[in-house]
DNA sequence: GTCTATATCGTGATAGAC
DNA sequence: GTCTATCACGATATAGAC
C-alpha cells in the first residue's frame, strides 16, 4: 500500500501530509467514519481542509490509507500458532494487548472496532478482513473439529476484551496490568481453541 | 419514562406515534446514532419527518425514548446470580442469548451496542448504564476478591459474543444454536466469576 | 393530527488564486 | 504547497396551513 507519491519527499514540504494522516488515524478512532468530518480532521492537522482533498482524494480513500494495520495477519498468525501448544492462548492475548499498548497499533485498532461495530461503511470493511483474512487462517492451522466456530469465538472474547479496555475504557479493566489480562483470558482462548 | 403523553389514546390516531418509536428501533439498530436521521426514521414509518419532532422532540430525545431497555437489572440480576452456583456461568449466557432472540430485545440491544462502540452520543449514555447499574450489581453480589475486574472479565465476553454474532453476524457464530454457545461460553464465565 | 414550506447549518468536494 | 471562495446537498428543526 507504500503510494509512489512518497518518493522523493516534498521539497521544501512540512509533512502536513503525515500530520493529515495522524489526525485522521485519532478522528476516525475517537468518532468512527462518520462522524469524523474532514473539516475536524483538517483543524486537528492544523491545515486546510481542501488540502486533505488535494493529498488523499476523497473521505474513503483517506480512511482506506488510513486503516491498513502494521499487523499482517499472513506472517503473524502462523508465528503464533506455532511454539508450544499448551501455551498459545496466554500467546495470543499477550501479543494483542502488547501490540495495543503501542499507540499507533490502538489508534488504528480503536478506529477499526469503532466502524466495525458503529456504521455502514466499516462493517463490510471489517468484516470482510476478519472473515476472509484473519479467521479462516487460523482456522486452516487448527486440526480439531468445529474449527471456525472455536476462531470465531476466539475473535468474540478477544474483540469484547479490546472493546471494554480500549474503546469504552470501563475500570478497572481498562488499567489492569497485561500480565492479569494474559492470566485470566489466556485459559479463555486456550479452551475455545482445543477443548 | 413512561410519557404522560400516553394516556387516553389519541382519538382518532393511527398510531403512528407507535410507528414512528419502531422505526427508530430499526433506524437507530441498523446504522448507529449517527448514521439514522429522523427523514429515514419518518420513512420507514410513512409518516413525515416533522411528525417525528412533533411527538419526541429532538433527536437525542427519540433515542431516549427508543433506548430504554425492557431489561431491568436490578430485578435480572439476582434473580440469575441466585440457584445453583456451580451453573451460573450457563444461566447467564443462556438467559441473554434467549433475551437475544425476542425480536424487540435485539433491536434495542444492537442499537445499544452500536452507539455504545460506534459514536459520541450512545458512549456516555451505555458507559454509563453499564458501569454505574449493571457492573456494580453484579460485582456486590460476588462474595470473592477482585470482584470488579471478574464483572468486567464477563462483561467482555458477553459484549463480545453479542457483537460477533448479532452485529457483525459473522458465521458460523451467528446461526449457531443456542444450547451450543451455552456449552462453550458458560464455563468462560463461570471461570471468570469463581476461579 | 398531519404535512408543506422554509430557515439554518454543516457536510464533502471543486476551482482557482497566490 | 497552501488556502480562499464557493457549490450542491442533506441534515435538524421550526412555523404555520389545512
Amino acid at each position: 500500500m507504500t503510494k509512489p507519491r512518497e518518493r522523493g519527499r516534498p521539497k521544501g514540504g512540512s509533512d502536513s501530509r503525515g500530520r493529515i494522516l495522524a489526525a485522521a488515524l485519532e478522528e476516525f478512532g475517537e468518532r468512527g467514519y462518520d462522524g469524523a468530518t474532514i473539516r475536524s480532521i483538517a483543524a486537528r492537522a492544523g491545515v486546510d481542509s481542501a488540502l486533505v482533498h488535494h493529498y488523499f482524494g476523497t473521505k474513503a480513500d483517506l480512511f482506506a490509507e488510513a486503516a491498513d494495520l502494521p499487523l499482517r495477519p499472513d506472517v503473524v498468525v502462523p508465528m503464533i500458532l506455532s511454539g508450544p501448544r499448551d501455551e498459545v492462548g496466554e500467546r495470543i492475548v499477550r501479543y494483542i494487548l502488547e501490540a495495543f499498548e503501542r499507540d499507533e497499533v490502538r489508534r488504528r485498532g480503536v478506529m477499526l472496532l469503532r466502524t466495525a461495530v458503529g456504521g455502514k461503511i466499516g462493517s463490510p470493511l471489517v468484516v470482510g478482513f476478519l472473515s476472509r483474512e484473519l479467521l479462516p487462517r487460523v482456522a486452516n492451522r487448527l486440526d480439531v473439529p468445529d474449527a471456525e466456530l472455536r476462531a470465531d469465538l476466539v475473535a468474540s472474547q478477544v474483540a469484547g476484551m479490546l472493546v471494554v479496555r480500549y474503546v469504552l475504557r470501563i475500570q478497572p479493566i481498562a488499567d489492569a496490568p497485561i500480565d492479569e489480562l494474559v492470566r485470566r483470558v489466556g485459559p479463555t482462548i486456550q479452551r475455545y481453541l482445543f477443548d
